[in-house]
DNA sequence: ACTGAAGCCTGGTTGC
DNA sequence: TGCAACCAGGCTTCAG
């Protein structure tokens, strides 16, 4: 499942190939994979949520999508939390002969959320289809010459989208509409370290639902939660105002940790979910010390790790290193 | 202001 | 064997 070190390891590894890459063509193959773009004219009605999405609308997104992104030139991609994108390179591509429709210009990005099982892979341009490939593009770059991109996605909680940038708030460095309100994550250098103390501290929830909120700190997802909350010796169900500050700094320590080892090894490989732009599993599952790991021994105690209901899916902690306040 | 649940999805697994 | 129910989980929306 994709969090921080699996997204960055799919943007890093396509920045070579994209980064100054010319959109030739583009197939949306199933409009699904369009949740979050919203065409420019013409309302068809959908926040993108909630309701099935009628054929003509859905024909209409897929079309406004491949009318808009063709043409386009990309920056380097860049990523907030879990949300990557491809920022649309200057307006001189706008002036080419086939060039975007017009309101298509540097202010715009290519965004990208892979949600639970998307995947972006680069392909020859002869390469053979990958399973569920929903959206593809064919661009060209100036050194590595044609090659595609290929949105791949099972079960559809990823899309992609055209989204506009606007400046954050901070630095005021060009953020997507769509992730403006997602904090920076444990591993930029503007992560905010008294903000995040100050916001868990405040808070009655438990912990491990504060470090899932996007908007506190970015990049967690159940995998690296339960794994970052073993290492902090500290119970999912803690109250954020019930943590010491120092605690609360070893909890953010213990995510830099476990993301930077993470990343180092690749990602974490689940069930084939996972998959670097050339389709390779990462690593990191051999390293995992509690997730997916009910009823085996605790690797620091022995006590068996407990496995239970949380919000709908499961969390994975030691009873006895880390215990209930 | 906060919480919990529903809804979006497919394919592998489990149960009958 | 065949089919239905269930589970995985990020994010948004809505009801309480």
């Amino acid at each position: 499942m994709p969090e921080l070190p699996e997204v960055e390891v799919v943007r890093a590894g396509l920045a070579p190939a994209l980064t100054g890459a010319r959109v030739l063509a583009a197939e949306v193959r199933d409009a699904r994979a369009l949740k979050r773009h919203l065409p420019l004219s013409g309302d068809d009605g959908l926040g993108g949520h909630g309701v099935t999405m009628p054929a003509e609308a859905a024909a209409e997104r897929a079309a406004d999508f491949e009318r808009r992104v063709t043409g386009l030139v990309f920056d380097a991609p860049q990523r907030r939390g879990k949300f990557m994108w491809l920022p649309v390179a200057g307006a001189a591509s706008a002036t080419a002969a086939d060039s975007p429709a017009p309101g298509v210009a540097a202010e715009w990005a290519l965004l990208a959320h892979l949600g639970m099982s998307g995947q972006l892979l680069l392909r020859d341009t002869a390469a053979e289809d990958d399973r569920h490939v929903r959206i593809r593009l064919w661009v060209e770059h100036p050194t590595h010459g044609e090659l595609r991109v290929d949105f791949a996605d099972q079960r559809l909680f990823g899309s992609l989208a055209l989204d506009r940038l606007a400046p954050t708030s901070d630095d005021g460095s060009l953020l997507p509409l769509q992730a403006a309100r997602i904090a920076r994550d444990p591993l930029d250098p503007r992560f905010d370290d008294a903000a995040f103390l100050a916001g868990v501290r405040s808070r009655a929830s438990g912990i491990k639902k504060l470090i899932l909120d996007q908007a506190l700190v970015s990049g967690v997802g159940n995998i690296y939660a339960d794994e970052a909350l073993w290492r902090a010796r500290l119970h999912p169900d803690t109250a954020g105002r019930a943590i010491s500050a120092r605690k609360v700094s070893e909890l953010l320590g213990a995510l830099r940790d476990v993301f930077a080892q993470a990343l180092a090894e690749g990602g974490t490989s689940f069930d084939e979910q996972y998959v670097n732009v050339n389709g390779q599993a990462g690593y990191f599952a051999h390293s995992l010390n509690a997730y997916g790991r009910g009823g085996e021994a605790c690797p620091r105690c022995a006590t068996a790790i407990k496995r239970v209901p949380f919000g709908g899916r499961s969390s994975h902690y030691c009873p006895r290193c880390q215990r209930r306040r």
